[in-house]
DNA sequence: GTGTTTGTTATCAA
DNA sequence: CTTGATAACAAACA
């Protein structure tokens, strides 16, 4: 699940590897995957080239040269953005045909395969998404600033402050703290394997009501979201499933993890078997004897 | 065949 | 109107 450590790392890498390279073909595999504009999205592309990569939450923001669209491109669940210096293969789609893993990025493009932007160099770049919930589309400036406008404050920023967390912890009295970390309009780029982990670096159980929640506790949660997802940043994001930078390498940061997905596993800090819950609609772990 | 996985949005109830 | 909870979406895997 590309959270926002997932998907800072992809920009980062994405901001060295292709800005100001000049788009020689694009080849879209699935029209749903861009949206209501398909030809217009070939049409911006090409000739054009992409000269900055935002990041709000877990959206990018793709700024281009020639154009006062962007590109917007949300990863969702299962989306990978690869990016090939060298090509391997042709761009030839095989559509069906046989098995393929998610993580199969030799034989590129693959089963999962979305878009192919194709730079002048030679070099391509691969949208592939799994579950087809991701989307890279072509969006004018009112349709970016009302895209953007509904984030809450990022929290590696100044704009997220310990005031703001208090005041969404006490508008929202009767809501659990899991349900308000997840929502990205309260904070952005927060998703379950991070909220899981902020709270039991805070000591906090994710299924508490936030009105239960302490002044100290709370101060704790505010203090841990940055640790938390710049620890995340600098081992280049967790590899639960199928997250993969762009250069196809899995994220460092899954054997670091201290609850999620480790329900029966000892807890790291006092042997206590991590145990998993359902909160907010999402599997929720915890240490029992660490967080209350 | 069934259940589980999750980011976001739609839907519904209060 | 707001708020909050839950379903739906999609595809793969155990």
């Amino acid at each position: 699940m590309p959270e926002l450590p997932e998907v800072e790392t992809i920009r980062q890498d994405l901001v060295k590897k292709i800005l100001n390279k000049k788009i020689a073909h694009v080849e879209v595999v699935r029209d749903k995957a861009v949206g209501e504009m398909g030809k217009k999205f070939v049409q911006a592309l090409v000739g054009n080239s992409i000269t900055a990569i935002h990041r709000r939450g877990k959206l990018l923001i793709a700024i281009l040269k020639n154009s006062k669209d962007s590109l917007l491109i949300h990863l969702r669940m299962t989306g990978q953005l690869i990016y090939e210096k060298e090509v391997k293969n042709k761009v030839e789609i095989v559509a069906g045909g046989h098995k393929m893993s998610e993580k199969d990025i030799e034989n590129l493009p693959n089963k999962s395969t979305q878009v192919v932007i194709v730079f002048a160099d030679g070099a391509q770049l691969f949208f592939n998404d799994q579950r087809r919930f991701g989307y890279m589309k072509l969006a004018s400036p009112e349709t970016v600033a009302a895209a953007l406008k509904k984030y809450g404050p990022e929290p590696l920023t100044k704009d997220f402050t310990e005031e703001h967390l208090k005041k969404i912890f006490t508008a929202r009295q009767n809501t659990t703290v899991k349900a308000v970390l997840l929502n990205q309009e309260l904070i952005a780029g927060l998703g379950n394997i991070y909220v899981d982990e902020v709270c039991f670096c805070a000591g906090v159980r994710p299924q508490r009501r936030v009105k239960t929640v302490t002044a100290s506790e709370r101060k704790k949660i505010f203090n841990c979201i940055p640790k938390i997802l710049k620890e995340a940043i600098r081992h280049r994001g967790t590899t639960f499933r199928n997250f993969l930078d762009s250069s196809g390498r899995e994220g460092n940061y899954t054997t670091f993890l201290r609850v999620y997905d480790r329900d029966g596993e000892p807890c790291r800090r006092c042997q206590t078997l991590i145990q998993k819950t359902n909160a907010a609609g999402r599997g929720t772990h915890f240490c029992p004897k660490c967080q209350k």
